[in-house]
DNA sequence: CTAGATGCAAACTCTTTGCATTGCC
DNA sequence: GGCAATGCAAAGAGTTTGCATCTAG
């Protein structure tokens, strides 16, 4: 894995938008939201920084419902989202509740759970 | 929504595959799988049948890990997926425990829930 | 100075669509 | 026969890549 990694300046461009937006956002969206603040940047740039930071573990991809790539600013250990339906605000779940229905998976499905993906739609707390 | 609809060779081939399978399927994959059986369908039809079918609800989508869409065959209630990682086995599972959850959400993220999505992989009762 | 980052344009992949043809009922 | 389905080829959309150029350290 790449190593000396260089702190440019769209590079850091990118991470602050991710960091404040804190909701997913496409390469596309985040390619226009930058130049309209007039920041220029390629969208490959986009994209070679984005796989950099899933690959480092701080930001997360989703396809979303168009289809495309959106990502957000997110910690490395595990958890999950609760998207809000109106300003798309992402807010990181953790799970505890996962070792009492993985009991139930195996007792009902004899299916041995070891991993699983989740997300949450709904109102976040200044939406409501 | 369209309602005159023909039972057509190429839709039974289809269909027929994804009953059987009863695991995701990319597009792609179908249009192999049935070519190999000595079906002639074209790449079209079969995304056009897949949407058909996911519009009717006897099939759903995800986007796998190549970024393409799979398909699978099941009900219409809702319901989650186990995945099976050895075989690739979908076993449909209800999900009884989100109403505990959503009142966890509630408390500790002031989120209020109204729908969610989730997937688990494992393995199937066989895959063991 | 040098490995790494960027921009641009071309290439790719998956998916959709227009249109003439074929097929189900 | 008439509406719907199909195939083909072309168009689209999003993403990736090769290569020459630029830049952070």
């Amino acid at each position: 894995m790449a190593r000396n990694l260089y702190a440019t300046r769209s590079r850091e461009q990118i991470v602050n938008l991710l960091r404040t937006e804190r909701r997913y956002l496409s390469a596309a969206a985040i390619h226009r939201i930058l130049r309209s603040a007039g920041v220029q940047v390629s969208l490959s740039t986009i994209y070679r920084t984005l796989d950099l930071l899933v690959s480092m573990g701080v930001a997360s991809s989703r396809t979303d419902d168009d289809g495309e790539q959106a990502y957000v600013f997110c910690s490395v250990e595990h958890h999950h989202h609760a998207i809000c339906r109106k300003c798309g605000h992402v807010e990181d779940v953790d799970c505890a509740a996962m070792d009492a229905f993985s009991g139930l998976l195996r007792q009902h499905h004899a299916f041995e759970l070891d991993s699983h993906s989740m997300e949450f739609y709904g109102r976040c707390a200044r939406c409501q």
